[in-house]
RNA sequence: GCUCCCAUCGUCUAGCCCGGUCUAGGACAUCGCCUUUUCACGGCGGUAACAGGGGUUCGAAUCCCCUUGGGAGUACCA
């Protein structure tokens, strides 16, 4: 049987870094065992759910490189629709299945008559559970006349007196005992399905094989288990994995600062980087390698590998891990994407030589794509010197001044924008010979003359790449 | 409150299932050093963890129990 897996998140705000994970987990493990990845949009709370948020996810996935195979956007015929909105009559007539077979009921009382029982429960010293009068078969007949008569009522599910198991591959054996959960709606009374109903009855329809989420379902899972098992369905296996949790140890929230996917996007963090540092926040790599591609991972992604408790979400790391992909991203990528960004002129314009050179160098250095510009700006074009204590003593060495007086001399002389690494390598010879500087004080001297600054990317890169008015303005500095 | 889950360096983790090879390995961060082409690159090195207590065993990070701590669920939300 091929394996097939879903990420069903609902459409009430953009992608949360967490809904990224598990929807990467999910398609990491399609792909290494040549299953299907469904995209499910479990959008039945209608008064929070927004098409454009369903459309902003799916964006944020395709851009993460989370390729669903059906979905909303891509139908199989066998298992559309793929919204929960447009599968009313398919919970509606399960719903009723389950009436006829006893295994569920139709519950007339108000929302205060509701609240009242708990609280009766709760000072009794019981679990609130519903104990309401049509819990009770006796009054099926009534509660039948009752809706035939156009009455509403909500469908409550009866919970079996009895204790379930689950195994589950990421937590192991789970015993919900007998009683842990009371009987629960399955659909509102207005009509609408409710979660736990909805995803089984989905799971079921759409032949999902491994259901792989995140650990907050886990209690739910009991009374999933309960559907199934009156729906007579075959069980999925399940992988409950732990949540992300901020700085606080509490679950990652808005409040944690960037959650939601859309803003790495904005900030163009590389997709690839996202994607590695998600997974390495709960799953291993079996040879401990942290840097990776998702195709890298195809052929060894197991569910064997998950750690069972929450892991802290770290801007640092994330910081590192996309600073390794920069490394690894091709100088013709890399030019597109500084190339995009917005100002940045003085790079957009220059040939293709000098940019691939640009970018050799800065990647390097960058720890973002945003990162290019501002060296651009803060290595190569920077023409207002700032005296930090580093320069100050630079400058204070006797054979300083000498060096700059050499240099500006031999700028004078060069006519083209920019000098290149074997002009800079024969002043410093000269210097070195006819100056008879040598060690740090020649080749700190010659850098903070160029640059202005005490430290910066290796001089031969840097110099090709900055144009000579700039290097004269930096000597002119430096003399007054 | 009740139920469930979890517990190795500050952080992510390997090891745990199948006890000895673990004086616990890697990575981020941090600290130090190295490189007469400086550096935010790189290289080398340091600091740093089996939550506590009981068992079981010749032997426990690994198995069991308790405590503590953290998390989740307890909706006509998902």
């Amino acid at each position: 049987m091929t394996v097939r897996v879903r990420f069903a998140p609902s459409p009430t705000g953009y992608l949360h870094i967490g809904g990224a994970r598990t929807a990467l987990y999910n398609y990491l493990y399609a792909k290494a065992v040549g299953g299907t990845f469904v995209l499910r949009i479990e959008d039945t709370d209608m008064e929070r759910s927004k098409s454009e948020y369903e459309t902003l996810q799916i964006e944020d996935l395709k851009w993460l490189g989370i390729f669903h195979d059906e979905g909303p956007d891509k139908p199989n015929a066998k298992y559309a629709p793929y919204r929960q909105s447009e599968r009313q009559e398919i919970y509606t007539k399960y719903a009723h299945q389950l009436i006829e077979q006893g295994k569920a009921y139709y519950d007339f009382c108000t929302e205060i008559e509701l609240e009242a029982m708990k609280e009766k429960a709760e000072r009794e010293g019981r679990d609130p559970h519903y104990e309401g009068k049509w819990k009770d078969p006796a009054h099926h007949a009534e509660a039948m006349t009752r809706i035939a008569g156009g009455e509403k009522a909500a469908i409550r599910f009866k919970a079996p007196k009895k204790s379930y198991t689950l195994h589950d591959k990421v937590k192991g054996d789970v015993v919900y005992p007998e009683g842990m959960v009371g009987d629960f709606v399955i659909v509102r009374s207005n009509g609408l399905p409710v979660y736990n109903y909805c995803c089984v009855v989905d799971d079921m329809l759409m032949d999902i094989t491994h259901v792989i989420r995140g650990e907050d379902h886990l209690n739910n899972t009991v009374r999933q288990l309960m559907i199934y098992e009156a729906l007579g369905a075959r069980l999925p296996e399940f992988a409950h994995v732990s949540l992300l949790i901020g700085h606080d140890r509490q679950k990652l929230s808005k409040r944690h600062g960037a959650t939601s996917v859309n803003l790495y996007r904005q900030e163009n963090y590389l997709p690839e980087a996202l994607c590695n540092y998600l997974t390495l926040l709960g799953w291993s790599h079996p040879d401990e390698k942290d840097i990776f591609d998702k195709p890298e991972l195809f052929g060894i992604f197991t569910l064997e590998r998950f750690s069972a408790h929450s892991a802290m979400y770290d801007l640092e790391k994330l910081k590192w891990v996309n600073s390794q992909h920069i490394k690894k991203t091709p100088n013709p990528d890399l030019i597109k994407m500084v190339d995009e960004l917005p100002g940045n002129e003085f790079f957009k314009k220059q040939t293709p030589e000098w940019k691939n050179s640009a970018v050799e160098v800065i990647k390097q250095y960058a720890d973002f794509i945003n990162d290019f510009p501002v060296m651009v700006e803060k290595k190569i074009l920077l023409d207002h010197l700032e005296m930090t204590d580093g320069l100050k003593e630079i400058i204070s060495w006797e054979s300083t001044p000498k060096i700059i007086d050499y240099l500006q001399g031999e700028l004078s002389k060069v006519t083209s924008e920019f000098v290149t690494a074997v002009e800079l390598g024969a002043w410093t010879d000269a210097v070195k010979k006819d100056l008879a500087i040598k060690g740090k004080f020649l080749f700190q001297g010659i850098r903070a003359a160029l640059t202005g600054q005490d430290h910066g990317p290796e001089l031969k890169l840097l110099i090709p790449l900055t144009p000579v008015n700039v290097i004269k303005k930096r000597l002119a500095q430096l003399k007054g």
